[in-house]
RNA sequence: CGCGGGAUAGAGCAGUAGGUAGCUCGUCGGGCUCAUAACCCGAAGGUCGCUGGUUCGAGUCCAGCUCCCGCUACCA
């Protein structure tokens, strides 16, 4: 394994609050990753950060008469309250309107200006005289000149789906004020990614073929394959950060040229704060790079910011960049215009000290392969049939035996049977099974290689029968009791990663030792004869169907 | 139009180098009673998106097609 680990999870844009398709497909993974290498000893700095730049958060400050400061302060405080309530463990939780940031992104950007890393075009664009501002391709609507749908996007015509120009439409006019567009030239700084092209080809589809996912792959190759062409940087706007050069008067980055470089920013202030080197995070060798992302942002990591990079000369590249595909919500798709989203903020207002069980719904309903669906009775039925029914109700059975036959002191075991001995080997290779799972971000079934642990469990008590040979053979009912703890004890420990709060708990119910870490499951005996446990209490509890169906009707209501 | 991912029991997913389909939840039946009516065992349930092809044999390879999602639109 490496010496260290850069885990960076994408910024959220800070023009609406998180949903659970946000924690689904990259802070729940991104969290897991991060808390299963710290149990394993790792150096570990996991970063996240708002993005706070572009032309979107402009746009909805002068809809709502504020300032763009106003509303990235706005939404900055839900998201970063929300996440630590939620306990996504983030070493760093930055911002893009920080002042170190502009500077790093302007550093970059001047760098790479003067190793004369950049084009310059001029082009004409079309232009909103009365809002003074260039029109991106979708803020322009006209008439198709294919099919005469006469509200056509700049981009695309939606009627007939052929993609468009935007000085292709026919009367066009502005998205913004209703008005006709002029034509006025601009010029802008292109990052020439063509050159590029046999390094990434390289690098990914030959170095990575068999660790990167299928659909990041492909969709790299696509691009790949298609040609790469140069990208304007910078943009016509007055919001975000300047262009550091002569001639970017009025002029600012543009937002998925500043965003990614937000992560090394993050880095900065962290290690300013903790007094540590920034630099070995980012530029050392021995530094394992990984974004967690969704399958929209797969082109910037993949192949713009790695550009980037290279373009700088002493960065690593990511070692991987797990994109997940997209949760849907009740069979549709998450929109936040149409509000039809579980609000993170919202949910824990909702299930207060239920974080485990949103975290665990969306792990094992993770859309690593394909988009999946979240649904209420789903969230209902995993956490009352599995935390509860499985995972909770063994830990239970085990501590309520526990305290009636030995008053909580965990008895001396004696001859172990065939089956003792394969009950606790299940336990010890859980640890490597689980670890392999991870390691290959395959989250939904390393969680599910953790549940299969206390099914063990279950299994076993069912299978001995303690409560029956109480009366008859109390030694064998110590035995049993004894590795009946154990796996309770291995499962405080390995459920860390996934139902941090339940593992916690249990944890103070065994009065485990803090030391105990990942190895120690294969390693040691986690629980010693003659160790007093603590005071027991319910890991989780059922989810009645009012509380399903209030959130049933939150939706309807809102659709 | 093109490209990428996906399409496997009611639901969610595995299916490695081709050899008569597996797992979890749900359903039905049985067992147990320590446990949050939880747990354990068993059974039913699938023309593996469609149509062709290669092969002794294809979910697994090839061709065509259909549907869902996405693709330098600032929605992970």
């Amino acid at each position: 394994m490496s010496k260290r680990y850069t885990i960076t999870a994408a910024l959220p844009y800070t023009n609406g609050p998180i949903h659970i398709g946000h924690m689904a497909g990259v802070y729940v993974p991104a969290d897991i990753y991060a808390r299963y290498l710290r149990l394993r000893g790792k150096e570990v700095l996991f970063i996240c950060g708002s993005d706070e730049h572009g032309v979107a958060i402009s746009m909805k400050a002068k809809k709502e008469g504020i300032t763009p400061k106003q509303v990235i302060d706005k939404y900055h405080n839900i998201i970063h309250n929300a996440f630590n309530d939620f306990g996504i463990t983030f070493d760093y939780y930055g911002r893009t309107s920080s002042e170190v940031h502009h500077k790093t992104a302007q550093a970059f950007f001047k760098t790479i200006h003067e190793q004369d890393g950049f084009e310059t075009q001029t082009t004409e664009q079309l232009y909103d005289a009365k809002e003074d501002q260039f029109l991106a391709d979708r803020y322009v609507v006209g008439t198709c000149p294919k099919c005469s749908h006469d509200e056509a996007y700049g981009d695309q015509c939606e009627a007939c789906g052929s993609s468009l120009n935007a000085t292709d439409l026919i009367h066009p006019k502005s998205a913004l004020s209703g008005e006709t567009p002029s034509l006025k030239t601009t010029t802008h700084w292109y990052l020439p990614l063509n050159r590029y092209e046999t390094f990434l080809r390289s690098w990914i589809l030959e170095g990575h073929q068999n660790d990167w996912k299928p659909n990041v792959l492909g969709q790299v190759k696509s691009w790949l394959d298609d040609g790469l062409r140069p990208r304007a940087v910078t943009r016509d706007l007055s919001w975000g950060i300047p262009v550091p050069v002569e001639g970017g008067e009025n002029k600012v980055l543009y937002v998925w040229f500043d965003a990614p470089i937000g992560y090394i920013s993050a880095t900065k202030e962290w290690a300013a704060k903790e007094g540590k080197d920034w630099k070995s995070f980012w530029q050392d060798e021995q530094t394992e790079l990984v974004h967690f992302i969704g399958k929209d942002n797969i082109v910037f990591h993949c192949i713009i910011f790695p550009a980037v990079l290279k373009a700088m000369g002493n960065y690593v590249l990511p070692k991987n960049v797990p994109a997940n595909e997209f949760l849907n919500l009740e069979g549709q798709k998450l929109s936040t215009s149409k509000n039809w989203a579980v609000w993170l903020h919202e949910y824990l207002d909702d299930f207060p000290e239920k974080q485990d069980v949103l975290r665990y719904v969306l792990t094992a309903n993770a859309p690593e392969t394909k988009d999946n669906d979240f649904t209420w009775n789903d969230f209902q039925h995993r956490n009352n049939s599995e935390l509860v029914a499985i995972f909770g109700n063994f830990v239970n059975r085990v501590v309520v035996l526990m305290r009636k036959y030995y008053d909580n002191v965990v008895p001396q075991p004696n001859a172990l049977t065939e089956t003792d001995e394969e009950t606790l080997q299940t336990l010890k290779d859980a640890p490597e099974k689980i670890a392999a799972l991870i390691e290959q971000y395959k989250f939904r079934a390393a969680s599910q290689e953790m549940m299969q642990l206390a099914r063990v469990g279950n299994k076993y008590l069912a299978d001995e029968e303690p409560w029956k040979l109480n009366k008859t053979n109390p030694e064998r009912v110590a035995t049993i009791m004894n590795v009946a703890t154990q796996v309770v004890a291995g499962l405080a420990i390995l459920s860390e990663p996934f139902l941090p709060n339940a593992s916690k708990k249990l944890r103070n119910m065994l009065l485990l030792d803090t030391s105990l870490g990942w190895e120690s499951v294969v390693n040691e005996v986690l629980v010693k004869p003659a160790h007093e446990l603590g005071e027991a209490q319910l890991l989780f509890e059922k989810i009645e169907d009012e509380a399903i169906a209030f959130q049933q009707q939150k939706l309807a209501g809102t659709s």
